[in-house]
DNA sequence: CCCAATCTAATTGCAAGCAATTTTTTTATC
DNA sequence: GATAAAAAAATTGCTTGCAATTAGATTGGG
């Protein structure tokens, strides 16, 4: 048995894994002020692009399923930034919308992706060689994964 | 306000969070066989590499805090493959080490990381691309984090 | 020696995250 | 048009993840 193999140093999910929690965590204090978590920041990400969108077409941007996104959307009804409606064309699709109040939160949120990246110690040809890579992984279906 | 910096595809930040999340998924498969979830087996790789450890070193390694970390060594105590114990030298830590169910997991689980690298669709030029750049992004601080 | 500060794990409370199942609606097939 | 298959969201049950707090042990300064 090869013992190196099985290091966590030598492993490059781990670092992938390790990352992406501490790279979110820095986000942290500026959603905080905005009153979102990360996963919450995203979806609202989607919705200020697309202004209204169904529940698994987010699910397909976001990489994830209803199990994670019903509750979230609820939270972020509760917390009066979206509204979710049955489509009366077909009652199996929810769609999700902005509020007025979510939709002003744009311009706060719009703030942060700088603040971010200043914060990253990799230069702007590291930053795209890693989305690039990212990108490639994320992107491919060669292993049976959806 | 700049609308373009809040789009998802222009982020850093939302790929590497959905890759992270999708290439543990590919472990998921392997990982049952073992009767591990993700961080339950790399908390096993760093038992296998030190053989006993404590839990504040434990989640050094990981970037994991106790909150996380003691009940996931609770569940692997539970299934016999770690015990836990008080440090008699220091009451305050608790040492983990292997039991022999543990230590024979080794064996089967050193095969798992040959076929994940085999089902990403990147060449190893690229895997040490990532490998780095991942690791100075996990290495800094100079954003006040821990 | 004593008490405050520090350290380590554990605990609490909440939000993801996912597999599997269920419910409701729509579509296809006969 | 009835019924089976498929589709979408919600629900359930479990593990992770983290911030904040707590409990207990140790260390340092006076």
């Amino acid at each position: 048995m090869d013992s190196e193999v099985l290091k966590l140093e030598n492993q490059l999910c781990f670092p992938l894994y390790a990352t992406a929690k501490e790279v979110v965590k820095r986000y942290k204090p500026y959603l905080d002020e905005l009153g979102l978590t990360y996963t919450q920041y995203i979806a609202m990400m989607v919705l200020w692009e697309h202004k209204t969108i169904n529940v698994k077409s987010l699910g397909e941007f976001l990489y994830l399923d209803s199990g994670t996104i019903t509750p979230l959307l609820k939270r972020l009804e509760a917390a009066g930034f979206i509204v979710r409606k049955r489509d009366s064309n077909d009652e199996r699709n929810v769609i999700v919308s902005l509020t007025l109040k979510g939709e002003e939160l744009k311009e706060p949120a719009s703030k942060i992706p700088e603040k971010i990246s200043k914060c990253l110690p990799i230069s702007d040809e590291e930053a795209r060689t890693l989305y690039q890579i990212l990108y490639k992984i994320l992107g491919d279906n060669s292993c049976g994964i959806e």
